[in-house]
DNA sequence: CCTTCGAATTGATCCAGATCAATGCACCCG
DNA sequence: CGGGTGCATTGATCTGGATCAATTCGAAGG
């Protein structure tokens, strides 16, 4: 049952036909008949930036895709030590199959609309409907790859490198969202606030502020506001972020 | 064809049915018609310690189980920084169907014995059989819990919570192997070079070799020859590694 | 037995990033 | 308008782990 009231604006109607990660998310190989079945046992639902999504190790009764908005995926130690392990963008999916609870905080980074499933109608349909579950492994293939990636920027990366990369995927995409080529001159918004920064860079908030603003000063990237960045050499940026091209 | 002479002594026949891993790599939700079809299909490969399996980026026509032994997943920057981003060990799969290569290099850490298909008709197979999927997708998301605990322990970690957090693994991998108590006098192969290691836990190898002196010096580990390490206090390591309970 | 050679340990010093401490800057609310 | 309140920036200092530099250990071979 479908709760048109919690629709948010740029969602415009609630059927799958119509939706913006249609071709993305885990339903993005279905076929229509598949999809109505979908359509019938999915429901949305909005949360406000800073809203906790899943509480770590609490079972979760519902999955689900983001139709909009970016959640953060944290672990936090006894004492207080936080790394964000992974975001989460529109079309990425949300709980793991077969998995009762998350080892991880999911936390709405900002305004979050989910299109959720009951788990256990979900996992009847998965295993009668192997698109689902081939898409799912896609999906998750690509973020172990993202998570692997990111082990290496922890690892081995210096405090510049860290920034620059973290900067490198957000121009990237933009350029994917509004159809530029990656060269071309970005502008975006960063998402997440310094601290949050620093949790998924592996630093503090000081290190995190004095880079940002070394890359400034550098004219590698321009500030507009707080968190509106421009980068008028991608390039440039690519090489600070110790890539290869 | 299988090639009886490459089996390794402890493959005792090249039959599935009698396979070490039968009941926890890939294969292990099969039927035994499947099991027949999967058993004309396989290969068994040897490879000595040190030898490279895949190079970054190289394609790969070979999808297979690790049997025996151990292999690394490595990433290599430009300038030789190097961050180790995962382990394999018997019963884990390596490559992934539907990508022809692989970001890092897998490289041997111990002789390792592989049991492989080639990717066109392990694909095939893969299409008709929901148990292979879903197996391959539970496998996949334990894998990238262990890839974000490791965000964790490379972000916030100090080196010797790395070191202990290592030691901890290899103890309850022991343990469960040996069908122990996890928190029972442990006694294990360190598997891995200092430099090796090093790369794993994104430190130096001076620094690597530092802490394990420490904790050897304070009794937290006993080490006999350079490279097996006993573990008399089980809950004392873990609590030097920053987990809780 | 001694020599060799790569891996591991240990020591001395350095520095990137952490920590501690103000200060700046919006934005809200009484 | 003034004074919170919560981010973000900037400055001063400290330190854990990196770097540079010798040893030491142990297995392999003559």
């Amino acid at each position: 049952m479908t709760v048109p009231t919690l629709l948010s604006p740029d969602v415009r109607s609630d059927r799958c036909g119509d939706c913006p990660i249609r071709y993305r998310a885990v339903c993005s190989h279905c076929e229509a008949d598949q999809l109505a079945i979908l359509d019938q046992m999915k429901s949305y639902r909005s949360y406000s930036a800073g809203d906790t999504l899943i509480w770590a190790g609490e079972p979760v009764s519902k999955l689900g895709s983001i139709v909009k908005g970016c959640a953060s995926l944290t672990r936090t130690m006894e004492d207080g030590r936080r790394q964000m392990v992974g975001l989460l963008f529109p079309s990425d999916f949300l709980g793991r199959p077969g998995r009762e609870a998350s080892p991880y905080d999911v936390i709405a980074a900002t305004d979050v609309t989910l299109c959720q499933f009951e788990r256990e109608s979900f996992e009847t349909f998965l295993g009668a409907t192997p698109q689902i579950g081939n898409r799912l492994l896609e999906m998750t293939l690509d973020e172990l790859d993202a998570a692997r990636e990111w082990m290496l920027l922890l690892g081995r990366k210096t405090a510049r490198e860290k920034i620059a990369s973290f900067l490198v995927i957000l121009a990237r995409r933009d350029a994917l969202l509004n159809k530029k080529f990656p060269g071309d001159h970005a502008k975006f918004d960063m998402i997440i606030s310094r601290e949050s920064l620093a949790d998924y860079l592996g630093l503090t908030i000081e290190t995190t502020s004095r880079q940002i603003s070394a890359l400034k000063n550098e004219g590698i990237i321009r500030l507009t506001g707080k968190r509106m960045v421009e980068v008028p050499d991608f390039d440039r940026l690519l090489r600070e972020s110790g890539e290869d091209a």
